[in-house]
RNA sequence: GGGUGCUUAGCUCAGCGGUAGAGCGCUGCCCUUACAAGGCAGAUGUCGUAGGUUCGACCCCUACAGCACCCACCA
């Protein structure tokens, strides 16, 4: 006997560790097709946040849907070792210990990132679990401990090291001293998209340059720089200068002296039409020296403190204080024109949030230009795709404009770039040095000391996982995959470089759908951040959690006391009981239903709770199922004698019709169809018909009606199992173990059976209308009851015209609590009338004649209102000529329903009036 | 500057060239042995604005407004 209500915490952990244990997560050889799904590999660092959740859910949805439809399903996961971050968090704690990473020396630092990463890499893993992804923990699993592959290790690395060469040897890498964006902080080089342009208030100064005979001024926003100028330009074309190009002008508190040159990059409109250049700070400059053969000038250190190349006073300077500086000493000297407030857009490093400086360095490029072109043909011919398709767009545009890829990072944490120096300063790219070193034997090498960033290795995976640069079998079979599912937010970083890599290296695609899922926000649709208090943490929606311990655990780690403040405002508004525990089925399922293609998901607790309910419904609806059938006759013996009811095809007929739907749903990526097709059946039409309409035939039935009604009871909400598991696995598994057997099913687990498949031809259509009409007759009997506030345990005498059916009258019985007397005429009392299709039907009551004929006359305006508007179509010569026939025969028959239901009501009004 | 998405019930969102929908919330009545995490009934909308196409527009087209996001080198 089932619990009165379902516990997930009771059944959850329980059922997971059977399924893994059991190896059913593992891909199956055979004949079967391939199904297979590359998760995007988590920070090893991070913890499971509602976006991971979401993700997870939807993937973990279509591995189980797929692997019950016999595909030989692969999940794919692993780890990323997410460098800077890493990096970051680990120098952290060794600032708190009041250390540096260079006190530790690299060698030692890398070893302390290793066993943080042993500690804290499970526990996302452990996450997932939790969320029930059935996921192939042991597929690429070269570290043994069931998380899947970690970017860094042994296989993976390998498989680096061989693109990198292989890169190079055909000149798609190379090195080279470029301007990039430097993070001063972190003291490495990062790509344009680790860098976030914001606009900001700050300033901009006009500066006045004196030449012979005449002076520029020039607008900036970065007044220090001024010190590593090269030259001051003006349009060509641009009358007011045009004298002084080619001249010099001195430029203040350096001593040097610069060219005025012409370049068409200047906008003469914006300001005094005067540009100072300096290449080695800008990337505009950059190019515009470069287009002069100006020397770019480097006036900042690596850690942005002036250096050498600037005069003396300034030296050593940090960057702010050197504007602070220049700035008084140019009002000094009379050279300060102006000093306005000013909007700019400010450059910040992603991971530091510092301000990224320009920086003349030696870095390695990946040359973008011609991997890109068979990336974008690749979603111009449709053989890659997106869900929603719009992002193609973006994805496109990006590669259209595709920049040359910085890969190298100044970090000790990640994949040593596989590239030696010689003494002369010999560039050499090798797979290892031993191999280096018997093509060179004698000579002494010094490996380059950058790491790659992040990325490189991640682009690789869709491969590198399935064995590659081995050939193996597996990735004939799992490559390209099925789909990627990911955010938007890395269709850059990540989903145009596998695609890239992949047909580099393989001629393959790395997958053939890409489902970009929306981000989740909180339910009133802002964005989720530690400082507003508003993230969830899914396992607090799984488990529950007390207001005290959110507040604690949401305000751990805040340093401002009015962070503090805000977060606690914020939790008890919204959370002023805690969370309660839900469990992972009502998450995942609430998950599915607000995953349509919308941009974002708002995730609404509201919902959850609902989803929570669907659950239990579930759970009571299979409680009252076992109780009427466990020990009891249904029919596993098909010679046993069964009668089935219309109500009983009928419900047969709406399941086909679900099957249906829930697969196209899967089709087209459309969960929330999916998850809302399972709700309406098991819930609307299910529990709140079938069951209670069994409840009768089970009374009163013969035991032919009986046996067929325990039979269609135990295998449709068999099915419905079946049907949601892949959205709630726990639950379904757990009740599926005892409805299945009494529906004749065997099998070790549900995520094994077969996903139910629709039969077309067992949609019975006329069983559904001769429900449609039971169900409005029930209805409208309800609906008199309760306008004349007939109480709900009351039985009533119902008069009913029209020749009901069968089905019709067991209805009316059971679920409108009435005794249906059949009649030719109602009889002549004032009692209320409704009517139904060819039906008319009257509660048998005394009734206030002057509320009945209130509620007759608003039922006649609204007929009237109906038929007014229906007419006016018709009366359309040209809808009757142009509209298709059948519009035109639906809207003629809606008329004539209309009035025969008019004119019983108006025959009413006037019984009524006499 | 270029691009993308959104605007439908109090809230969060589906939707479709032919009768405006769901969940939550709200109102009323019910603890009826599957389920009060429930049952039954009910109220609520100039479908952002203005034009156009069409027999017919919430839906298609154009413009505009507001909101959000992405990309981009204006000092």
């Amino acid at each position: 006997m089932l619990d009165k209500s379902f516990d997930p915490a009771a059944i959850e952990q329980r059922w997971y560790q059977r399924w893994e244990s059991a190896g059913h997560f593992s891909a199956r050889d055979g004949e079967t097709p391939a199904y297979c799904i590359q998760l995007p590999p988590p920070n090893v660092t991070g913890t499971l946040h509602m976006g991971h959740a979401f993700q997870q859910t939807l993937m973990d949805a279509l591995i189980r849907y797929h692997r019950m439809r016999g595909f030989n399903t692969n999940w794919v996961v692993g780890t990323d070792h997410a460098g800077i971050a890493t990096q970051i968090v680990v120098e952290r704690q060794l600032e708190e210990e009041g250390k540096s990473r260079h006190d530790l020396g690299r060698e030692k630092f890398i070893e302390r990132v290793w066993q943080w990463k042993q500690q804290s890499g499970a526990t996302i893993t452990r996450q997932m679990r939790r969320l029930g992804t059935s996921a192939n923990w042991t597929y690429a699993d070269t570290e043994g401990q069931k998380a899947g592959y970690f970017t860094m290790d042994a296989a993976m690395s390998r498989a680096v090291v061989e693109v990198f060469v292989r890169l190079y040897e055909e000149g798609l890498i190379y090195r080279g001293k470029r301007l990039v964006n430097w993070d001063p902080v972190l003291g490495t080089a990062v790509s344009d998209l680790e860098v976030d342009t914001e606009e900001e208030d700050g300033r901009i100064w006009e500066l006045r340059y004196p030449g012979e005979g005449f002076s520029m001024v020039v607008a900036t926003t970065r007044p220090e720089t001024m010190l590593g100028d090269v030259a001051v330009a003006v349009h060509p074309d641009d009358d007011r200068y045009r004298a002084v190009v080619g001249k010099r002008v001195q430029l203040p508190l350096t001593g040097r002296t610069i060219p005025v040159i012409a370049d068409e990059y200047v906008d003469p409109a914006f300001g005094t039409g005067c540009v100072k250049i300096t290449p080695g700070h800008d990337f505009n400059d950059y190019q515009v020296g470069r287009r002069h053969q100006l020397e770019p000038i480097s006036m900042l250190r690596l850690d942005a403190h002036v250096n050498d190349n600037a005069p003396q006073k300034y030296r050593g300077l940090e960057r702010f204080e050197a504007r602070r500086q220049v700035l008084a000493d140019l009002t000094a000297q009379g050279l300060l024109v102006s000093d306005k407030p000013y909007k700019l857009r400010v450059p910040r490093s992603g991971r530091t949030g510092v301000i990224v400086e320009p920086m003349l360095t030696d870095q390695w490029f990946v040359k973008m230009e011609g991997l890109a072109k068979p990336a974008l043909d690749a979603a111009a011919s449709g053989e890659l795709k997106f869900y929603p398709e719009h992002w193609t767009t973006t994805y496109r545009q990006w590669l259209e404009n595709i920049q040359d890829w910085c890969i190298s990072r100044q970090l000790w944490w990640g994949h040593q770039i596989p590239a030696w120096y010689d003494d002369a300063g010999n560039v050499y790219v090798a797979r290892s040095e031993e191999e280096l070193k018997k093509k060179h034997p004698g000579k002494a090498f010094r490996r380059d000391p950058d790491v790659l960033d992040t990325w490189f290795s991640s682009a690789l995976v869709p491969f590198s996982s399935l064995g590659w640069p081995q050939k193996t079998k597996d990735q004939d079979v799992f490559l390209p995959s099925s789909v990627l599912v990911t955010g938007f937010d890395i269709i850059f970083f990540w989903v145009a470089r596998m695609v890239m890599m992949s047909l580099h290296f393989t001629g393959k695609l790395p997958f053939r759908d890409v489902y970009i899922n929306a981000i989740v926000r909180d339910a009133e649709g802002e964005k989720m951040s530690k400082s507003k208090g508003n993230t969830l943490d899914p396992l607090d929606l799984i488990d529950g959690i007390t207001f005290d311990a959110l507040a604690k655990k949401s305000t751990v780690g805040l340093l401002k006391a009015e962070h503090r403040q805000k977060v606690q405002g914020y939790i008890k508004a919204h959370f002023p009981n805690g969370i309660p525990a839900f469990g992972t089925d009502a998450l995942r399922f609430t998950f599915a239903s607000l995953a349509s293609f919308s941009r974002t998901l708002n995730f609404d607790l509201g919902r959850c709770e609902g989803y929570r309910n669907f659950c239990n419904k579930l759970w009571n609806a299979t409680r009252f199922v076992l109780m009427n059938t466990e020990g009891k006759d249904c029919a596993l013996d098909e010679k046993a004698p069964v009668e089935l009811s219309t109500w009983d095809r009928w419900i047969v007929s709406l399941l086909q019709r679900t099957e249906a739907e829930v697969e196209q749903a899967f089709a087209e990526y459309r969960f929330d169809n999916a998850a809302a097709a399972i709700y309406r059946f098991v819930w609307d039409e299910y529990c709140d018909w079938y069951l209670e309409i069994a409840k009768d035939q089970l009374a009163k039935g013969s035991e032919a009606v009986q046996r067929g009604t325990r039979r269609t009871l135990v295998r449709v909400l068999e099915t419905s199992l079946r049907l949601a598991h892949p959205i709630i696995p726990f639950i379904t598994e757990e009740l599926w173990q005892s409805v299945a057997p009494l529906a004749g099913k065997k099998g070790e687990s549900i995520m094994l059976a077969p996903y139910p498949k629709s039969q077309p031809e067992r949609i019975d259509t006329a069983a559904e209308a001769e429900v449609e009409t039971a169900k409005a007759v029930v209805n409208a009997t309800r609906n008199l009851r309760s306008a004349m506030k007939i109480p709900p345990k009351e039985r009533i005498t119902l008069f009913l015209t029209g020749k009901p059916s069968a089905t019709t009258l067991a209805a009316t019985i059971s679920l409108a609590r009435s005794e249906p007397k059949l009649v030719d005429e109602l009889p002549d009392t004032g009692s209320p009338v409704a009517v139904v299709g060819a039906h008319r039907l009257m509660p048998h009551i005394e009734i206030d004649p002057a509320k009945e004929r209130e509620r007759l006359n608003k039922e006649l305006s609204r007929l009237t209102n109906e038929i007014g508007k229906a007419k006016a179509q018709l009366g359309n010569a040209s809808f009757v000529e142009r509209a298709p026939a059948a519009v035109v025969e639906q809207m003629r028959e809606r008329v004539a329903g209309f009035e025969a239901t008019l004119a019983k009501v108006s025959a009413q009004l006037q019984k009524l009036s006499q």
